[in-house]
DNA sequence: ACAAAATGTCAAGTATATTTGACATTATGT
DNA sequence: ACATAATGTCAAATATACTTGACATTTTGT
């Protein structure tokens, strides 16, 4: 699964990872490991995350060819 | 978090809960315990189902207010 | 140049998503 | 009425999301 968590995070607000962190109640090393990729968190925070950024889950994260079954 | 994942199987194709499963190879059990709610599953997963039921994770999963920090 | 903020990374612990298996109940088709 | 498919639910095991803490490196502002 890719992400551009990053560029989000870049684009919209300039914000830090542990700004980013704190706005959806999680650890800065949950940010962390989200933007490194082929980490599969949860809906619930993938909903928040998009929430804060202004964007959607499926903007957020893309599924790739091996992750179609 | 709430979901309306029961209502687009019937409303897309009619599938049943085994062959949803099968379709995001996942056990029925994860699909049951879904669609019973207060289930954080995962973005990936997520990201399938919308697929497969040709809808989006916004539309399908949304936040209720204890969910927003 | 210096201090402070931001980021990268490792490791160990806790919480919970997902699986497997098994059985009971309810719906559906013939 | 019967067989089969679909669903509800429990419990135990495994995989992994997420946390906490700690330290090093890089970036940014003055």
């Amino acid at each position: 699964m890719k992400t551009n968590l990053r560029k989000y995070r870049f684009e919209n607000g300039n914000i830090s990872q542990q700004k980013l962190a704190d706005l959806v109640n999680v650890s800065r090393q949950t940010i962390v490991a989200i933007e490194r990729g082929d980490y599969n968190l949860s809906v619930k925070l993938a909903l928040l995350l998009a929430d804060k950024l202004g964007t959607t889950v499926e903007e957020l994260f893309k599924l790739e060819e091996k992750d179609y079954v």
